[in-house]
DNA sequence: GACTATACGGAACGCGCGCCCCGTTTGTCG
DNA sequence: CGACAAACGGGGCGCGCGTTCCGTATAGTC
């Protein structure tokens, strides 16, 4: 249509500066306060106005949609990458996997919140974003099933129910002393039952 | 000090049908949509005015207490009776309360989101409720230890965690035809590792 | 250094919801 | 059946927060 409209001119250098600044903020409040964090306070944090958060985002969802989208990219690229190791590796790349998109995710409650759905409609983009991830995240388990180092009888909605409920248990306890506590035993509970392993 | 006031007399008829539709009402109405339900659909739901709603509980939040504090004082009683097996069947009392626990909470956002403490800030009622469930859980834990049913190394706060992440993941997925595969995860996850059990 | 489009900041608006008030209804007792 | 207190209900107030608007400041350009 107008191809110079939709590459317009570059915006201006405390335009990005200003966007990046409040996505970071953004990052930071709502992973501290999940979504009751209020504008106003985010904009603060970044140092700027309440306008300039509407003038890069035309809404608070559309804030938090970008925040997740950024998280949830950053993931299903570390679960591609995960998918490059041969075969006989499937289930250690499966495990090392989820450690680390539970150590991510620790304390964070954006993520747990979004993952959840709570009260949030998730809009298109997460959900491409989100599909991406689940479509490795479920590559990954089929193949550390297949490799034996994952009991079989359950999916990719067993396992991706398994992480949200992990997620918010290691919300929950917030100990710095002993993380991924949590998350061993979830691993744990997704092997095939061995003589003991530990 | 005055005491025909805190006696009183005993309240009209009507007053206590409606204080118990209320309670049955937002226990409904916290379990579907969580504290973000507002006080106005409960009201409604009870079939009452929201000024009645006030005079029977003089906050939200204390209405909400209300419904949790039932719930939790129901659990912490089936906690008590599941303590009275002999030390034999200790695995079993304990993994059965568990089943019950995560059962009784599946699909209900209000217990999970009592338990994360989600927002709001638990007062002294919820906490001794929660505190009496709490020391039952780890008397069942405890034996169930003790007679070898549950892998050592986890201790009450652990359980507490994964429980917590355990609604959550029920809450989630919402599935009528597999209730409580989630609970079974769990449960094998606090099993000491046994050859093939299932 | 001046000019313009772009971006900024924060005051102002509207809405939703928790909470209160008061005219009306209803249960209870003589 | 009549009278009085207890309880009801829903309209209204105030606040918090998401969103918008516009006068001001500043980056980019000649």
């Amino acid at each position: 249509m107008t191809p110079e409209a939709q590459a317009g001119r570059p915006p201006r250098a405390d335009a990005r500066r200003n966007r990046a600044r409040v996505l970071a903020a953004a990052h930071a409040a709502f992973a501290a306060q999940g979504l009751a964090v209020p504008l106003d306070e985010i904009a603060r944090r970044a140092g700027v106005g309440a306008g300039t958060v509407y003038r890069h985002f035309p809404t608070k969802e559309a804030l938090f949609e970008a925040v997740i989208v950024a998280r949830l990219e950053s993931l299903a690229e570390q679960a591609q990458a995960a998918l490059e190791v041969p075969a006989r590796q499937a289930g250690a790349a499966f495990f090392d996997f989820l450690y680390v998109m539970l150590a991510d995710a620790d304390s964070k409650k954006d993520l747990a919140d979004a993952l959840a759905g709570a009260g949030i409609d998730l809009r298109a983009i997460t959900v491409v974003a989100a599909a991406r991830l689940n479509a490795s995240l479920a590559e990954l388990l089929a193949r550390a099933q297949a490799a034996g180092a994952v009991r079989h009888g359950i999916d990719a909605s067993d396992l991706h129910a398994v992480i949200v409920g992990a997620l918010a248990a290691e919300r929950r306890r917030a100990d710095p002393q002993r993380p991924g506590r949590i998350a061993r035993m979830v691993c744990d509970a997704l092997r095939p039952a061995t003589p003991l392993s530990r």
